[in-house]
DNA sequence: TTTACTTCGTGTTGTAATAACACTAACTAA
DNA sequence: TTAGTTAGTGTTATTACAACACGAAGTAAA
């Protein structure tokens, strides 16, 4: 017999704070458990870890099966571990984050829920198990990490207009930028490139499309550079 | 049988990255195994988390009974859960890191150790498990942390000079700072006060003592303050 | 008691980054 | 052709940061 069978061992879940962004504000999402306990009550995505799987790998598939998510970029928050967290016994999660732009993933309904739903971060509504306080945590670092690194993308289309990126920075980081400042720092940090085309069709000046250029964010992350909004 | 006994459990270490400042090195706290796997090799303070304690304070159990410290702060770093990391089995492990004066503290050898000791941040040996790219994040964490708030002060004595704190930031940072600069940040960010006394007896001019005005630096804190060095 | 030695303590100025600010251009619809 | 709407663009003031040198205070030794 070794440590690892003398010391009782807790579970390891993993929960997942997924935030989405539609155009207009930045929504999380939810899901409706359909057991005990917090049956019929919001919780985050979550399960439990396998023991041939890494955290981040168990983050994937969970999300996968309960969402239809996938090819995410996810990043860990913390490992909540009060003894009281979840009422079947002891349980430590491992909680990550991640950013999807909605339109462009089918939700799909896991087999341990009766519903699926995108909520705007200003009405979450009362959650199961301690899953606010991840929530809060998770907000929190959104907003610290996306004053200095483009993360973001992710809840874009393709391509799109500067405005666009702008009404998203806004969102997440709840206050207004000024325009003209946003836009020089964007293209002086060479993250983004112009794609040429116009977006035409709407009642207004045609704005210019841009895309997110991966291999030069890639470069200069490297170099350790750090973007400032 | 509920869902906590339907899915296998790894099981759950903590592991404890201590800085030290000694007034010229930052350096490391390191314990030579005397159990097999790793026998004989370096590793960071760390033991299982028990069922009945929250993983801050099985870190704080475990620092007491393995090194004598306590009264630490405890900040969370990562968990690491590689599959392989550990030779006995699946084993996730919480980090978290702090730092301390070793001059205030006698180390104790623990029971499951043959030798306690520091290693400066420049020297570190080889050492057991993954715990190399947990020392590299938490060193990281430090760096990053340190820049913009001033953690740190538990590694000063509670009276120091300027130039001492000057020198700790450099040794954190590995870089040097100018004089001036530092002490106006310092001075101006109100975290710190001088208690009217001067260090007399050495062969120079006697420098004056300063303290940590912790009750400021928690007002400051909640109002969302953030100091630059 | 004078002098030499060592570290302490202090302000200013140039430079770079950030924040504030308003109008014309392009497109659509009526 | 005109009105309505959002896109796109530069300059200036303010603030933050970085660079820099010398007299003051204490100790030790002549």
């Amino acid at each position: 017999m070794n440590d690892l069978q003398k010391y009782p061992r807790p579970s390891v879940t993993i929960d997942c704070v997924v935030f989405g962004y539609d155009g207009e504000e930045v929504s999380l999402l939810l899901i409706n458990r359909k057991e005990q306990p917090f049956k019929n009550e919001w919780t985050l995505p979550g399960g439990f870890l396998f023991l041939e799987e890494t955290p981040e790998e168990s983050a994937k598939r969970i999300l996968k099966d309960k969402t239809g998510l996938a090819n995410l970029f996810l990043e860990q928050l913390y490992t909540f571990g009060d003894i009281q967290r979840d009422p079947r016994g002891r349980v430590i999660s491992i909680a990550y984050y991640t950013l999807v732009n909605p339109r462009l993933f089918n939700l799909v309904l896991g087999e341990a829920a009766t519903d699926l739903k995108w909520f705007a971060i200003t009405k979450i509504p009362k959650t199961g198990f301690d899953h606010k306080e991840i929530i809060n945590v998770a907000l929190a670092r959104l907003k610290a990490k996306v004053t200095y690194q483009p993360i973001g993308f992710e809840l874009l289309e393709k391509e799109f207009t500067l405005t666009e990126m702008q009404l998203l920075y806004e969102a997440i980081l709840q206050r207004t930028i000024d325009k003209r400042n946003f836009r020089k720092r964007i293209l002086e940090s060479n993250v983004i490139k112009a794609t040429g085309k116009k977006r035409t069709g709407e009642k207004n000046r045609a704005p210019e499309l841009f895309a997110f250029d991966e291999p030069q964010y890639k470069k200069l992350l490297k170099e350790g550079y750090q973007f400032k909004v």
